[in-house]
DNA sequence: GTCCTACCCATAGATAGTCTATATATCTGT
DNA sequence: ACAGATATATAGACTATCTATGGGTAGGAC
């Protein structure tokens, strides 16, 4: 974490898992597509989106292939697999629980 | 991060300063009153909160003095400061809003 | 009186996930 | 020709966390 992080450590996986749920899609538009729905909140570095990528290759929860885009450029596209789908649930159970507890602690009055 | 983190890397600080603005604490009591109100979600381990006490009174946000405890031990109480409380404010904030935009990426429909 | 448990502080080292910076290349519009 | 958007990828730095360890005190049980 060199310097603020654009977004929290350990939700990009869960968060490019989630995007890809909706369709196929390459790298940079995995990017755009996180940005744009957080309404640029959240923003993708390049330098964190492709070692994220390697490492959901790596547990099998997304597959690639190179294809061509809709501009004609050649692009590597990544798909959740079965076991993708099922790591992204058991992602999203343990941030609810983790936001939940962090909120029972911002709204105690007392310690 | 060795291994799974028991809190968001980040918010550590937050919940400290939070956690002070009941009352004074030493470290331990920090520690059991996190646990507490999170209802044993959040544990914070003494390698992790120490060093991010010294963080805190390095940048003015706390201060520390020498006390007794009701047990009759010593111990090192924590006390927020002005600034710290207009801390605690400013991370309160950037906290809630990347809460939301992550809010609105799980929840979408569409990519 | 000795042992055990809870209390309390602190540091060193490992780990991992992020950022910055850089390199390469293609397509489109001007 | 050139600029700007599209697109992938890696090396290196940074930092907050965890694990592991060390030291020490008070009070109660036995």
């Amino acid at each position: 974490m060199a310097k603020k992080p654009d977004l929290f450590p350990g939700t990009l996986d869960m968060l490019i898992l989630k995007t890809l749920t909706h369709a196929p899609l390459h790298g940079y538009g995995i990017a755009l597509s996180i940005k744009r729905l957080s309404d640029e909140v959240l923003t993708v570095e390049e330098g964190s989106l492709y070692p994220a990528l390697q490492r959901l290759l790596l547990q099998g929860w997304v597959k690639a292939e190179w294809k061509m885009t809709e501009t004609n450029r050649r692009a590597r596209f990544y798909t959740l697999t079965a076991s993708g789908r099922k790591q992204l649930g058991i992602e999203l159970t343990e941030y609810e629980q983790m936001i939940a507890a962090i909120g029972r602690v911002l709204g105690s009055a007392e310690a």
